[in-house]
Formats: C-alpha cells, structure tokens, sequence
DNA sequence: GTATCTATATATAAGTG
DNA sequence: TCACTTATATATAGATA
C-alpha cells in the first residue's frame, strides 16, 4: 500500500515500526468504524501497542456491552487463579467467597445462554424455561408502555412433548402476518394474555 | 475503494450491505493481522453482525488473555481501589480483577432477569432480546431431541409498535389448539425463522 | 450465500520539511 | 514525533457467474 512492499513479519526498525503502527492504527479504527455504520454492525476493537498503550474503537453501544455480549457467546471457563488461601487473611476470605460467587454467576450465566442444559435436572430447567419467559414478558411489558398499539401474532413452534408448560418464541413481522386469525379459532374464546 | 463512493452511512440494500460486510469483514481482520505482526502489537477485533452472527479476531496470545488485560487496564483507571494493597500487589490484583467480573455478571444477569432494562439502549434491548431469544430455543431444541414432534402454534401478542422484531411469548397450550391455522396463511409461505 | 473479475477509491511506505 | 506529498500496493464496489 505504498512505495514499497511489505512483508509480513515484525518490523525490525523501531522508527518505521512506530510510524506503520500509527498510520495502520488509525486506518484499522476507520474501517472498523465504517464496517459498523455501512452494515449496520457492532465492532468493538482493542489495540495494545509494542510498549502497552491502550487504543480501543467500539460502535455505537459501549466496549463494555460489546465485551459483555461477546462473553455471552463464547464464555470459555476459565480457572481462576486457583490460589492457596492465606491462613489469616481477610483477603483470603473475601476473595474465596467471591471467587464462589463468580463461579455460580458463570454457571448462572452459561444456562441463560442456553449451554449445558444437559446439567440440568427437569426441575432446572423447568424453572430456566420460566425464568427467561419472565425476563421477555419484561422486556415486552417496557415496550408496551411506550406504544399502546397491541398486536396479534401467530408461529410456529418446536418440540412440544415434554410434560409441562412450552414456550413460542416469534418475530412481529411473523406475528402481525397472521394477526387477522386470531378472531376466528373455532371453539375457543379470544384472550390477549397466555395462560 | 471500489467503482463508486461510498456514503458513510447505512446500506440500506440488504443484498448489498450482507456482501460487503463480507467483504469489508475479512479486509479488516487482515489489517488486524497484520498490524499485530507488522508492529508487534496485540489485538482483540470483536464483530457481530447486524444478524448477531460473531466474528473475531485476536492476536497470539488468547481473546480471553486480551480482554483480561483490557479489563485490568481500564478498570485500572476507572476503579481506583486505594485498597492497602500488599506488598506484592498479586492479591489486590486479582481481587480487584475479580470483583469486576462479579460486577459484570451481576449487572448483566439483573438484564436476563429482565431488570434494570431502562439502563439499555435500543441497540442492547434488541441484543438482550434475541440472545434471550437464542437461550430459550436452544431449550426447545433439547426438548426436541427427546421428541421428535412438532408443534405449530399461534397466539396473542402484545405492543408491536415498535420498529424492531417483537418476540411472542405464548404457551404449547394455546399454541397446539391454534395450530391447525398455520398453514392457511393468505400469500404468505410458512417459515419457521423470521428475516 | 460464494467466487471471480475489473475499475477505482483508499491506504500507506517512503521521502521531505 | 508530526504533517504533507507522492508513487504504489491494496481494498473493495459493482457486476457477473
């Protein structure tokens, strides 16, 4: 991209190593910024110089909510420094329990994204299934305040034999396709709540 | 960089905005690359597209191992725990790295309990949403492992004002008594994913 | 969705002040 | 180190398969 070719590895010059890095650095933070607003996408890009300066870009939502969902994709466990607690410490003490406490958190966490269900005795995931329902009913309770407007929807669902109650998920544009329907199921009256 | 300009703005044309967020993708991962050999840099590229599919990048050493350092390197600045720290400074670190991430998990756990949610923008509603949306299908697949049967389903939805995907919740109860209604849609094709 | 194939727009390596 | 310039290498928009 200039007068000369460039391979790929390390450049030795320390000069022209910084000079590359502060050109290619800011050409890197344009385009990750021009691939988020032309396709409409969330780039969140972390840089750490040679000598440890920190240059971040992230779209529109904050790095930290980036981060966070990039965690709920791909939360690797990792061991946590598994460290001998000292005898006395109040440290010790803090950090254990706190060490626990992420420990159940990511747990927690790997079952909202809807990982190692397998782990789960029904019961679990009976009350999972219902947990996460409660969350969405929230979210869409939030969203009904602002608009009044209340629609109706119809979908297709998955897997409905086990023994109790099977949560439908669908979109709106689905839903409101089918809305018209909703009058005319025979022998059953007209309801704007589930059960 | 191409035959016409481009307008820093959104591609509205979903055919062309899916093609070069392609494109734009892997010559931004390349930078990323090369940036990270050329000047020995470390970098974290996080990108989710306007679906909510993940693509990353991350230098030599691990995603985890990057974000890690971002996380002790702003909260660092943000955080400044004037704790007494001890002599050696690894317990404090740790401490304070992990109480992070308990703050983090708690707060986004809060999120997928379906609180806290005016603190979102419009964009992390929509991210909550569908990643809720992804846990509780990732459970109907489970349970569809166990029994082969389908189900279609329809129901009754509420405020669908608002200009993203409105998620439905409904029960297998109401949904099974609709679901004979599915397939009678007028010009529509049945489909089970929206978009 | 993917893969080419150009013509052009951009990025940037070197050079200069 | 920056700010510009310039020649070139690359990236990529649009078209096509």
């Amino acid at each position: 991209m200039g007068r000369g070719r460039v391979q790929l590895k390390r450049i030795e010059n320390k000069i022209n190593r910084q000079v590359t890095f502060s050109k290619r650095r800011s050409g890197l933070l344009k385009k990750a910024h021009e691939i988020s607003i032309l396709c409409d996408a969330e780039v969140a890009l972390i840089v750490f110089s040679h000598k440890g300066k920190l240059f971040e870009y992230s779209s529109d939502s904050s790095m930290e909510t980036i981060l966070e969902r990039y965690e709920r994709y791909s939360y690797a466990e990792r061991q946590l420094v598994a460290s001998e607690s000292d005898p006395q410490g109040n440290w010790s003490m803090d950090y254990n329990r706190l060490k626990a406490k992420v420990e159940l958190l990511q747990r927690n966490h790997r079952h909202y994204m809807g990982e190692e269900l397998d782990s789960l005795s029904l019961k679990e995931l009976q009350n999972l299934e219902q947990q996460l329902d409660t969350a969405l009913k929230l979210i869409h309770q939030g969203e009904g305040e602002d608009s009044r407007a209340a629609a109706a929807a119809a979908a297709v669902a998955v897997g409905a034999a086990r023994p109790w109650p099977q949560l439908i998920i669908l979109s709106a544009a689905t839903a409101s396709a089918l809305s018209e329907y909703r009058w005319h199921i025979p022998g059953r009256s007209n309801r704007n709540e589930e059960e």
